[in-house]
DNA sequence: TGACAACTGGAATGCTCATTTCACATAATC
DNA sequence: GATTATGTGAAATGAGCATTCCAGTTGTCA
């Protein structure tokens, strides 16, 4: 096994370790920060050196950070695939979706050049989750078969990120995409 | 008046100008380039002072290359409204909005901080005609009344923008979302 | 309580950029 | 062809940023 004997922190560390997490969470929802390492730790009360320590930079700080804010959101897909009808469940989780992505903007429009391999793999969780309800929902003829199953869902999640951008993100530009994308994907 | 007398432009000043507007253009039609100073003065084969100089800054350098890439799509957009009906206007607008983005995409993927006043006031008359086109399609019975007209328009060019973004924008992809779109705005 | 390894944060470093400077070059005008 | 205002670009400047250094602080454990 390859699991190294990690020396024990202090408690110190720990501590500040979630104070940076969470300051970066907040951060995430809040429209028009920059998103340094200086802000976080700003909000965090930490120096930016400690800030950048505790996850070994600042990539790995916000990958752990939208990680946590995302896993919740692919749970409930998988939750919803297995509790009711596919169609259902893409009619509920795209909602869950779009709602998500407006309240946690920064998230699309930060993260520009960074490497987050965690939120990667979520997304691709993500991916599946969607296009599973998206397959069960054709075998239900309540959606359209004449597009790409990889063309529908990436249409989807650009969708719900083109909510995201506007501004500001309002719950009624979140309706009418849902429900012309709704309408548009029926056969 | 207010036109100052201006001194006349030496024909180096004024060739380097085009070759700088000419380099800006061609490096907005490229996926993945750093869009900066030196990237455009290398294309042109100029110095980096001299880019800057041209124009009075990078800014507006920038603003003179994208208004001249929108102007033909806004006149394009007043021609068809001219020519013929409102819903066949937008069909057809729409299919060349998207194409436009796509082919374009640094355009919205570079630009993020930067002030353009020209591209925002095309934007603007973008949006007008836009707006011309679906009230007229409403009146025609070819697009729904029950979502706001800001909304629909800021729908469109959100999913237009959303094309783009994918990774590479293709034609499939682009023809996906004009269907399901257009589908999803009828009554 | 003392000793020491772990931790902290202000300052220094090292990048990427746009912009400015200035010694040199060159169009424009005679 | 000589004069001169205008233009050029390599190098300097400065701003914003993540990251690292290190002298001083603080948990931890005996």
């Amino acid at each position: 096994m390859s699991t190294a004997t990690e020396p024990p922190r202090r408690a110190d560390a720990v501590r500040n370790r979630r104070l940076a997490l969470d300051a970066a969470t907040a951060l995430l929802t809040e429209p028009g920060v920059s998103l340094t390492v200086e802000a976080i730790a700003k909000k965090a009360g930490l120096g930016a050196a400690t800030v950048v320590r505790a996850f070994g930079g600042k990539d790995a700080l916000l990958d752990t950070a939208v990680s946590r804010l995302l896993e919740p959101v692919v749970q409930h897909a998988r939750d919803l695939l297995a509790e009711t009808t596919p169609t259902q469940a893409l009619r509920i989780f795209l909602r869950e979706l779009i709602a998500f992505q407006a309240a946690h903007y920064a998230i699309n429009d930060q993260l520009g050049g960074l490497d987050l391999p965690a939120t990667t793999a979520l997304r691709t969780d993500l991916v599946r989750a969607v296009e599973e309800m998206i397959d069960g929902a054709r075998r239900d003829g309540a959606v359209r078969t004449d597009i790409d199953l990889a063309i529908i869902t990436t249409l989807i999640g650009q969708t719900a990120l083109a909510v995201a951008r506007a501004q500001p993100p309002s719950q009624e530009l979140a309706d009418a995409y849902l429900t012309v994308l709704l309408d548009g994907l029926r056969p």
